[in-house]
DNA sequence: TGTACATCAGTGAACGCGCGTTCACTGATGTAC
DNA sequence: TGTACATCAGTGAACGCGCGTTCACTGATGTAC
């Protein structure tokens, strides 16, 4: 068969989709190429149409992933929503227990941080992006304090979330959880 | 050959130590047993002798590399150094640049929450012992003020340290670093 | 209008490789008689 | 004292398996003449 035009792109952009979420919830080392494929409906060789390898797509879904949430928190920010409320939703128990559809850093930082340098230069880009965005939704103090209380709000956040996934206790996980929203929170709202 | 008393467990020592370092390193999935053999001096098969899976290693690597560190952390707080000194230790560039001999949590703990029930029962007990610790570590505030302290500067340090480890930009990375360490001591010292 | 060829997203079998695991074997020493 | 057997940490080749990657091929449509 011959393919609409603008397929070859929406087929991409459905293998970008399945394979982001398949590492943020299995983690890049133990998804293989194939199991990426076969749940987007297509055959093993079909990948090599869209991508150089299997880096090259940890790449791009690191960054494509990356630039939504950075689009959803400049979003976010525009309309007013408060530092507070980006903090609780990222620190919920929903957030927990959907790393497949969540933060790629809570997800795969420890990972990135073993992966060639373009793949940590786009990550590097886009960490370097969240502090500063999140500096400017930070009220109070100079500049120079609202960067260092946006870097241990973001410090925070991406431990604190890794622990709770970790952690094989509901009661400490919630817990866990809770007490660094308020920390967060703490933070955020200081003079 | 016949070997000396005690020699058996001086092996089963060794790998654990050459498997720690490896995990570490490079991650538990990204390490192979015949890599972690060939540097502990030994051939594949003997392996069996002393692990009945890579799964039972990895859970005796952690608990025994978590133990390590409760410990040297308990005979700080024995001898009376201060939290603010365990926290710029573990938020040191040293500690950044030597994941193979650091935190391993720092390390695994996403890798960790992606593995078997017994894996993760031992870690979370880890958990909760360094939550505790760190709790006896802080001078003000109610008990339970103080556990949302320790809990805080725990996810901090967690999330700082491999934050400054993914990201490719050394000034970037001190600053995670610096910032982080500043937070965690505002933290620890706070009324 | 009909025919020959080009295009190209996708197929599916095969490649070499390293993985975790198994197992028959080794060989130095200890023990029994 | 000498001999036969037991012990056991470690050897090293082999197992099946899934990995990332390659490649000859398909088949529906577009283009040229």
């Amino acid at each position: 068969m011959r393919y609409d035009k603008g397929h070859k792109d929406e087929t991409r952009r459905h293998i970008l989709d399945v394979a982001s979420t398949q590492f943020r919830e299995s983690g890049i080392a133990a998804v293989g190429l194939a199991g990426i494929m076969s749940e987007a409906g297509l055959t093993n060789g079909a990948f090599y149409t869209h991508f150089a390898s299997k880096e090259e797509l940890v790449r791009e879904v690191l960054t494509d992933a990356l630039t939504r949430r950075e689009e959803r928190h400049r979003a976010n920010l525009e309309s007013g929503v408060a530092l507070e409320t980006t903090i609780r939703d990222y620190l919920s128990t929903r957030h927990r227990d959907h790393a497949g559809k969540g933060c790629p850093t809570a997800a795969l930082v420890a990972e990135i941080a073993r992966h060639p340098k373009a793949t940590r230069d786009a990550f590097t880009g886009k960490v370097a992006d969240f502090i500063t965005l999140m500096t400017e939704q930070i009220r109070h103090g100079s500049a120079k304090e609202r960067r260092r209380k946006s870097i241990a709000i973001y410090s925070t956040m991406v431990g604190a979330l890794q622990l709770a996934r970790a952690v094989n206790d509901k009661t400490l996980s919630d817990e866990i959880l809770e007490n660094a929203v308020e920390a967060a929170v703490t933070i955020a709202n200081a003079r």
